[in-house]
DNA sequence: AACAGAAGCAACCGCAGTTCA
DNA sequence: GTGAACTGCGGTTGCTTCTGT
């Protein structure tokens, strides 16, 4: 089916009926059945017809654009036009740091998901976070650098560690399809913590100080949602279709794309595989050469935050093993524990940040639909969490916001919370102070590997020097200051900020009758959704994941062994 | 001034999900 | 229940502008 004859055949508009805008840029497709269809840069002429459109008809029924204005677009483009340039609200110009900081941390959770990025960056749209991302990796890449900076990687690695607790509570559960989504994001995570908390069966892993096994290797792993471990060439949706055939997204992550774990139930292949301090084997690289960043055709930096053993091109060879950052700081990283994850972390992929506007009044418009229900339910679970956060921060409440809690790791609302412990076992405020780089010049934090680690002749865990980052001259003092900088940059997705009156009444540019008011969501959603979370926290499979978990939170330290892992991960035969 | 490459941006394309007849 | 139509999303391409040589 040719999309372009539908909506040609709706075009209605036929050549010979059409004077055509002869002389104008663009140009012209016709249709089999004569109907002509402009293409190109829009005109101001027809961007003036189709805001005249909408005003009069609201937006959706693109195709009826058409029909109703004469505009020579397929309804399409006009649906595009109107979502990247003609609608009120947006934002024009650069990002702010504040924005791009959020969208790096959003991609390291999400992933390529630029509309639901877009979602919660009032006023941009996913074309452009689109477009600045992919500048920005071209731009990295150039550079050497990671794709993300460390700090980012360890909150998307919290997130991670939810999303995999979320799929396992309500792996079939439909609402959760939001999770789902995210599934990749999660797979390496457990791996990882799995990889530290079964030290004995790793043998290379005691080396390691604690934070290394996870975090090292998450921080590949960041990148490698993209690049090393998937496979990029793999439609993401089909993943994730297969994914829910599977009745689990983290088997079906396994299995489509980490089919590489197959051979780690040797655990020295294992721990090769992850690399840094493990000797080099370069068959694994000859036999898995995805792995090494071979996995080319994606934006993916093929250098990604995934630094192996050995790089095994020369773009990879500019790369550093993202644990360097953490070199000097190291016994701060080893300030390790024996407590739960924190609670926050459980449930980060179920909520997400607050989104400023519902973009579109199209009743028919399911997508957006999807985005209220899960602004409402970020709206609602933050009001919930605001009125359970002084009476009870040590019970998983999945219904929490805990994704705003990973973009505003506030040291104070950390301690807000109590015990600020990460999933990976350290004080969240501790890692962030000393993992969290921030120029002073306040550029982009991502830009600015800490120099001061990237330079040494050989990292802790083995990297060689010549495997060393191309250091530029950027000043990574860490000042309380600076912390406080990058911590505020955040501030904007502050639940409590989406109670906020000027939030909630963010012009949407439909006027402030479309304005979602707190009230209404927590009515649509009140109820259900506290039964809903009731329900995963109760679910059989969730109970069955956590059984042998040390931590009663069934990822904490022994919840999951090597042993059991390849049962997790090589999920080829999963039902 | 001319040129090449990089960067930024806008738009198109194809696929998939949802809705409707 | 099924197929067509509509819509949204992510990937990609192409054009324009900027920058360095």
């Amino acid at each position: 089916m040719s999309r372009t004859t539908n909506e040609c055949e709706d075009g209605m508009i036929s050549k010979d009926q059409t004077e055509l805008p002869l002389g104008e840029e663009g140009s012209y497709d016709e249709c089999t059945n004569g109907v002509v269809l402009k293409k190109g840069p829009w005109t101001s002429a027809e961007d003036a017809i189709l805001i005249e459109y909408v005003k009069k008809h609201g937006e959706g029924n693109w195709n009826s654009v058409q029909k109703h204005s004469g505009l020579l677009r397929c309804g399409k483009s006009c649906r595009l036009r109107w979502a990247n340039h003609l609608r009120p609200n947006l934002k024009k110009g650069a990002f702010t740091q504040e924005e791009e900081q959020l969208i790096i941390e959003l991609h390291a959770k999400m992933g390529n998901k630029w509309a639901r990025m877009a979602a919660h960056l009032p006023g941009r749209t996913d074309n452009e976070i689109k477009n600045y991302w992919n500048t920005r990796i071209k731009r990295r890449q150039r550079a050497g650098l990671p794709l993300y900076p460390p700090e980012v990687c360890l909150q998307a690695s919290q997130g991670s560690q939810q999303c995999l607790d979320i799929n396992r509570i309500d792996s079939g559960n439909k609402g959760q399809h939001d999770v789902l989504q995210t599934h990749n994001y999660g797979i390496p995570d457990v791996m990882f913590d799995n990889l530290r908390t079964n030290q004995s069966i790793l043998p290379y892993v005691p080396e390691l100080p604690d934070i290394s096994a996870s975090s090292v290797l998450m921080k590949g792993l960041c990148s490698s949602q993209h690049g090393s471990f998937m496979s990029p060439t793999m439609h993401r949706q089909k993943r994730l279709r297969e994914t829910t055939n599977l009745q689990s997204s983290f088997s079906g992550g396994m299995k489509n794309d980490f089919h590489v774990f197959d051979q780690f139930q040797d655990g020295d292949k294992a721990a090769q595989y992850f690399g840094l301090s493990f000797p080099f084997d370069p068959d694994s690289v000859a036999k898995n050469p995805e792995i090494f960043g071979e996995n080319q055709g994606s934006h993916t930096l093929a250098n990604g935050n995934f630094s192996a053993s050995k790089p095994t091109s020369e773009a990879v060879k500019l790369e550093l093993p993202s644990l360097q950052y953490a070199e000097t700081d190291l016994g701060g990283w080893g300030a390790s524990c024996s407590s739960s994850p924190l609670i926050e972390s459980v449930d980060t992929f179920i909520q997400s940040p607050p989104t400023g506007t519902v973009e579109s009044n199209s009743p028919r418009n399911s997508g957006l639909l999807d985005a209220l229900l899960y602004e409402a339910r970020t709206l609602s679970s933050a009001k919930n969490r605001s009125s359970d956060k002084s009476s009870n921060s040590s019970t998983i409440t999945p219904g929490d916001d805990a994704d705003c809690s990973v973009l505003n790791f506030s040291e104070t609302e950390w301690e807000d919370y109590g015990d600020p412990i990460s999933p990976l076992c350290h004080p969240v405020t501790s890692l962030f102070r000393e993992c969290t780089p921030i120029s002073a010049s306040g550029s982009s934090l991502d830009e600015s590997p800490p120099t001061e680690t990237l330079t040494g002749s050989k990292h802790k865990f083995g990297c060689p020097a010549e495997y060393n980052m191309k250091s530029e001259p950027v000043d990574h003092t860490w000042t309380p200051d600076r912390e406080k900088e990058s911590y505020t940059h955040l501030n904007i997705t502050r639940p409590d900020a989406l109670l906020d009156s000027d939030w909630l009444e963010h012009d949407s540019g439909y006027g402030k009758d479309q304005v979602i008011m707190p009230e209404a969501i927590a009515a649509l959603l009140g109820d259900d959704l506290s039964s809903e979370y009731k329900q995963m926290d109760l679910s059989s499979e969730y109970k069955q994941m956590d059984a042998g978990a040390s931590t009663g939170h069934g990822w904490g330290p022994g919840s999951c062994s090597w042993n059991n892992m390849p049962a997790v991960c090589q999920m080829s035969e999963f039902p």
